[in-house]
RNA sequence: GGCCCCAUCGUCUAGAGGCCUAGGACGCCGGGUUCUCAACUCGGUAACACCGGUUCGAAUCCGGUUGGGGCUACCA
């Protein structure tokens, strides 16, 4: 039998670096095995999954130098990879768990269930939907059904014993099927949702080993019911370690940059950041840590997968990408990836236009644009103040202009100039009194090139990052602030 | 709260009962080199979370404690 693995994000956003480790590590497994590496896009979310996020995974995973046998772009005999095309596939396996018995309808509301599960923390007890609807007779069914009222299809789970769940790593799990919830597996808008797609399509796609982020082991059980109650072999499971921000809380953008995109944007090379995500996983040659992918293939192995959760250290990255730069480079080459980092012809062109009408002397340029060549430039709270809001307002502009600017789904000037009217608006301030501390934490300067434009040119990952430093350097914003200012 | 996972220098890790006086790398500190800085080079700093077992012998095995993390959605 030959190795299959798979890496299947999901694109409700950024390409995220602990999908790069992910792909790396199954990438690594298939290839020493002679196998095969499949690229499956999940957007079985409809509300939150875009072309846009997935295109960038996609590209962000090339540009890293990954690639893959089966993918939507590149197609395969099992195709096709994209799930929300699959929709018949997961239709039909829905019906043979209905039939068998080993599904059911629900037709609790949203508010019954809340108030389910609350009750149930009250009385300390494992949090799981209680079974309500397994209780409906057929004739009701239907007449619900036919009466028009929404329902969602739940996997009937077995009220006793323990589900022994097998990782690669961690050896023999046992967790109590008492406290497996009865998951959805098809939604009120039919589709299904990840526990359902992932099992058929491992299946289908004849995926021998799944390698997988740690947070999906406490749903591992879900996921092997459901291959036994469709008679099929499951894969093997290894549950890989969630990457760490400083904290050793999950990598999360909100403490720190999460996208490729912004490695890419800080001007960090393809070679060097994979070499990093390999190092996580990958034992490197006696006193020598540069490696390149086929070394990382060569040299992969499972024992080797560190079960603790890394911290993503970035100053180690900083070394490495260092040496890459230095090292791995002629002049010629470097300077052909500084300039296709910073100096390309259009986007020199939109600095270029911005400069010109505001200087007197070339040498003006310097001072005046370096911001557009800097990752994080350094500001201080008392630059950011500004005399029209207090430090509440200040943060929570910052903080809403942020979340405004991720929710863009196309970042022009006119967009972003919306974000930041919109901002003024919920502050109740004029726009001129709140775009100040937006001039000195993204141009580092109160008085700069026109804000939007430069916001553009900058881009998302990088803005992003220097409004999160800028809040940073305001003492931060609490978490009560966080949740007040988001409704 | 409940369930589950994890635990070696600040960080990434080597280590699968004696080879451990715990090794390497990043960082940090100091020396050398050098027009500065960086790079390079030499040296130093620093860890087996704790408590009990098992064993002639434990970083390695077992149990407990503590700590960290994840999950607990009609999100993945």
């Amino acid at each position: 039998m030959t190795v299959r693995t798979r890496i299947a994000p999901s694109p409700t956003g950024d390409p995220h670096v602990g999908t790069a480790y992910v792909a790396l590590i199954n990438y690594c497994f298939a290839k020493k095995n002679g196998g095969k590496f499949v690229l499956r896009i999940e957007d079985t979310d409809r509300a939150r999954s875009t072309r846009e996020s997935e295109q960038a995974i996609l590209d962000s995973l090339h540009w890293l130098g990954l690639s893959w046998d089966e993918g939507p772009d590149v197609g395969g005999p099992h195709g096709p990879y994209r799930q929300s095309e699959r929709s018949e596939i997961y239709r039909e396996h829905v019906q043979k768990l209905l039939a068998d018995g080993n599904a059911f309808k629900c037709f609790c509301t949203p508010e019954r269930l809340d108030d389910m599960r609350a009750a149930q923390r009250a009385s300390k007890l494992p949090s799981r939907y209680d079974g309500l609807c397994t209780s409906l007779s057929a004739d009701e069914v239907a007449k619900k059904e036919a009466a028009g009222i929404p329902y969602v299809v739940r996997l009937s789970v077995p009220a006793e014993g323990v589900c022994v769940v097998n990782d690669l790593r961690r050896g023999r799990i046992e967790i109590e099927w008492g406290s497996v919830d009865m998951q959805v597996l098809m939604k009120s808008d039919g589709m299904p949702t990840y526990h359902l797609a992932n099992v058929v399509d491992d299946h289908l796609m004849e995926i021998t080993h799944v390698f997988r982020g740690e947070e999906w082991l406490s749903s591992a059980p879900k996921h092997l019911l459901l291959y036994q109650y469709f008679g099929w072999e499951p894969p093997e499971l290894l549950h890989l370690p969630l990457l760490r921000n400083p904290d050793k809380s999950k990598l999360s953008k909100r403490k720190n940059p999460t996208s490729i995109l912004f490695y890419k944007a800080m001007g960090y090379l393809p070679d060097a950041l994979l070499n990093f995500l390999g190092l996580l996983c990958v034992m490197p040659p006696e006193g020598e840590e540069i490696m390149d992918l086929p070394l990382m293939t060569d040299r992969f192995a499972l024992e080797h997968i560190s079960l603790g959760g890394p911290v993503f250290d970035v100053t180690k990255l900083d070394w490495l990408n260092g040496r890459y730069l230095r090292e791995r480079n002629d002049l010629d080459s470097f300077m052909s990836k500084a300039g296709t980092w910073g100096l390309e012809t259009d986007r020199l062109r939109r600095i270029a236009a911005l400069a010109q009408p505001r200087i007197e002397r070339l040498s003006d340029l310097g001072p005046l644009l370096a911001f557009f060549f800097a990752g994080r430039v350094a500001v201080t709270a008392e630059q950011l103040r500004t005399p029209k809001l207090d430090d509440v307002s200040l943060r929570k502009a910052l903080q809403l202009a942020s979340w405004g600017f991720d929710a863009l789904t196309s970042w022009q000037t006119s967009d972003i100039e919306a974000v930041l009217k919109d901002v003024a608006a919920r502050l109740d301030v004029k726009l001129r009194d709140v775009t100040r501390p937006f001039y000195v934490a993204i141009t580092g300067s109160a008085t700069s090139v026109p804000l939007y434009d430069s916001i553009d040119i900058l881009g998302r990952d990088i803005v992003r990052e220097r409004l999160r430093i800028a809040l940073e350097v305001l003492g931060g914003v609490s978490s009560a602030e966080l949740k007040e200012w988001a409704k």
